[in-house]
DNA sequence: AAAATCATCAACCGCCAGATG
DNA sequence: CCATCTGGCGGTTGATGATTT
């Protein structure tokens, strides 16, 4: 099989996505949510297959990503969910709020991976390497870059509180590499993509709204810088508390700049709830450093400032640089939702009130 | 200082399964 | 049923920056 059709027909980008992508398909998606992929460009004015859109947004735009380095928590968990779920790396994601496949499947294999062998634990079966692989593995844990060698602890062990396994009990005793049947039993029969199934929705909300947690994320850090974007750090992640249906017409603010084409983006949703029942959240209309910004009815960009604290901000709107929005799918008549968004569709994995909380912190800071 | 090597991670590729006509 | 389309997943690649030689 070659490519999707889709990329056939048509000369379509590839490789990196620019600031200009980023910010049509955010914007597309913020407004009427993900229906189907494969319209997706069209409507939104790329020249990307539904796939590479699919990808972006899922792995880079999407507004509940959370960035950073992994917690020890978080390496604790993957460890023992690959463990019992092998390289099922979508599963995997699901257990870890904010966390996408993608992004896990690269730590294990450039990092977690490492870390076992040099433990003298096959990362495979995630028993004691034998003494015939341990010969085999010998080579790549000599060549292993790894400065520091993971301790005999802490692990995680599992437990399941609830009958939705909403959450997680993690206990640092010494990594054993075992779980218990019946949890076993629980993360093979679960679906492979429950998207809703650890989010706690708020009484009242499951039903008609959507809680939908943003965050202010960060790429082209490396991991010295991304010190400063863990969740508790001044410059950290950011998270909103509910955001209703109803409410859609308060968004948002979105930054986008770009970092040798890795793009930075920030998105801020904002609703009347919000600003009622969050004071810590309720001051938040500029969040960039160099670059201010303000909320907006009917979604959209707006900026203001002149970005000189940091040069890379491409994405500048001059009061709205989205005319690909007015010409394009706005006037088709084919999307039926003009201040709505569908955030119902916004294909969110797990989500933790436990981690995301704090990272109501930023807004603090700012 | 330059070249070589390494680590990271965004994005692509190919396959599969379910939906649809 | 069968063919096609589409979304989803895991494996892999390649670009880039950091580090080492």
């Amino acid at each position: 099989m070659g490519r999707h059709s889709c990329c056939v027909k048509q000369k379509l980008r590839k490789g990196l996505w620019s600031p200009e992508e980023d910010e049509k398909l955010f914007n597309y998606i913020t407004r009427f949510g993900v229906g189907c992929w494969s319209s997706v460009p069209k409507l939104a004015g790329l020249q990307r297959c539904g796939k590479s859109c699919r990808l972006r947004w899922i792995n880079y735009l999407r507004p509940d990503l959370k960035r950073g380095m992994f917690s020890q928590q978080e390496e604790d968990l993957i460890i023992s969910l690959h463990e019992v779920l092998g390289n099922r790396w979508a599963q995997i994601a699901a257990q870890l709020p904010g966390r996408t496949d993608n992004e896990i499947k690269n730590f294990w294999n450039s990092c977690l991976k490492k870390k076992l062998l040099k433990q003298g634990i096959d990362p495979t079966t995630h028993k004691p390497l034998t003494e015939a692989n341990v010969k085999d593995e010998k080579k790549i844990i000599e060549t292993s870059t790894m400065q520091t060698p993971l301790s005999q602890g802490p692990s995680v062990s599992l437990t399941f509180p609830s009958s939705q396994g909403s959450a997680f009990l993690i206990d640092s005793n010494y990594y054993d590499g075992g779980l218990t049947e019946a949890s076993r039993e629980i993360f093979l029969t679960k679906p492979a993509l429950d998207p809703l199934s650890f989010y706690d929705f708020p009484m009242g909300v499951a039903q008609s709204g959507f809680n939908l947690p943003v965050s202010q994320y960060h790429t082209g850090l490396k991991a010295s810088d991304q010190n400063l974007l863990e969740p508790n750090s001044s410059y950290g992640f950011s998270s909103m508390p509910s955001l209703t249906n109803s409410d859609h017409g308060n968004l948002s603010v979105t930054e986008f700049s770009d970092n040798n084409s890795a793009s930075k983006i920030s998105s801020l949703f904002m609703n009347d709830q919000v600003k009622e029942s969050s004071s810590n959240s309720s001051n938040m209309s500029t969040i960039y450093p160099g670059g201010g910004c303000h909320m907006m009815e009917n979604a959209g960009f707006s900026w203001e400032g002149d970005n000189k604290f940091d040069p890379l901000f491409q994405f500048q709107v001059n009061g709205g640089k989205s005319e690909d929005f007015k010409t394009s799918s706005w006037e088709e008549g084919q999307l039926q939702t003009h201040n709505s968004i569908d955030f119902t569709s916004f294909p969110l994995t797990s989500l933790s009130e436990d981690l995301t909380g704090a990272n109501f912190d930023v807004f603090q800071h700012i």
